[in-house]
DNA sequence: GAAGATTGAGAGCTCAATCTTT
DNA sequence: AAAGATTGAGCTCTCAATCTTC
């Protein structure tokens, strides 16, 4: 365990550009997509992803974890598309235990609106930004920077500070 | 207004990265962070400003849009802080209608722990994974993209869609 | 009236505890 | 026991309304 160096220069830069992007463009995404389509981007996501799955239908918790979000949310955010008709949940055939989402007609239908508002927005918000030329190097960068997080030892469970155990919610406001 | 053209193959690769980064890179940061040395990142943010501020003190509405919180929340943080013996809030001598908050010598005695934990972090999660020879056009292209993402417009109030005002919170789990 | 700060209400999210099925 | 799903409690955060001072 190395005394913590100095970020150099360059490093500083970029850590600060991060952070700035990590920061808000979260929420411009987010608005953006409210306001095309009326959807929160979980629920915009969750619809993306049951799309994209065999017979448009996953189990709560393989869906839980590819939009990232606690088994909880996702039970809570599915009931509430279910509500709204876009999503319907069927008892699995195979396993008494488990319940599996499906995004229904008006689902799909929705999700093709939203679409290509989401996509407009990301061009404007960050694509239009970046020189052509260095797309493809800056793809190449940030894919190994997002595996290696992903294989990195995920933040759950355990403490190692002394007495009560402060609840692990994130926010992040312009870490530096 | 275009209709809205697909990504290209390596756009797409570029984007997924990015999403995943902005998706699962702040709870790492805070969870390094809470662990280590107690503090929320949100709460680091804060102190850090606070420091590098002059006479260590800044109006809260500053400080709120310097950490990019609301100022609702500010103030509920800042009050905790001060609960907690790492800030004090003055009254502004030239304005009354203004608080400024101060870090306290126990503020920057924690903020001096917490600081080589969070770099030591920073390292671990992003920079290690970054090639030392392409970071300076990392921290080009990222650069460009937080500055125009900061001039573009701030999404706030206002809403398109008819009827009810759904909040404007964002979470943001893989936005794709 | 507008700016600065706070309070009230409520959304999104997580963890821990619980219930059911394997 | 362990896995899948849900419920309860509680945190972070935002918007809208309010209070005070300019």
């Amino acid at each position: 365990m190395a005394p913590a160096k100095q970020l150099s220069p360059a490093e500083e830069t970029l850590w600060r550009a991060t952070m700035r992007i990590v920061t808000v463009l979260p929420s411009h995404l987010h608005v953006d997509l409210v306001r095309g389509a009326g959807l929160t981007a979980s629920e915009y996501t969750t619809l993306l992803h049951l799309s994209e799955a065999p017979n448009r239908e996953a189990r709560m918790t393989d869906l839980a974890r590819s939009i990232g979000l606690s088994a909880s949310r996702t039970t809570r955010l599915v009931d509430d598309l279910q509500r709204r008709g876009l999503v319907t949940k069927v008892a699995s055939s195979s396993d008494a235990r488990s319940t599996r989402a499906r995004t229904t007609t008006n689902g799909m239908a929705k999700l093709r609106i939203a679409r290509p508002i989401h996509l407009e927005s990301v061009r404007h918000r960050v694509l239009e930004h970046i020189d052509a030329s260095s797309v493809e190097q800056l793809a190449d960068a940030l894919s190994t920077v997002a595996r290696d997080l992903e294989s990195s030892s995920r933040p759950r469970k355990q403490w190692v500070s002394p007495g009560a155990t402060p609840p692990t919610v994130v926010s992040m406001s312009k870490l530096i």
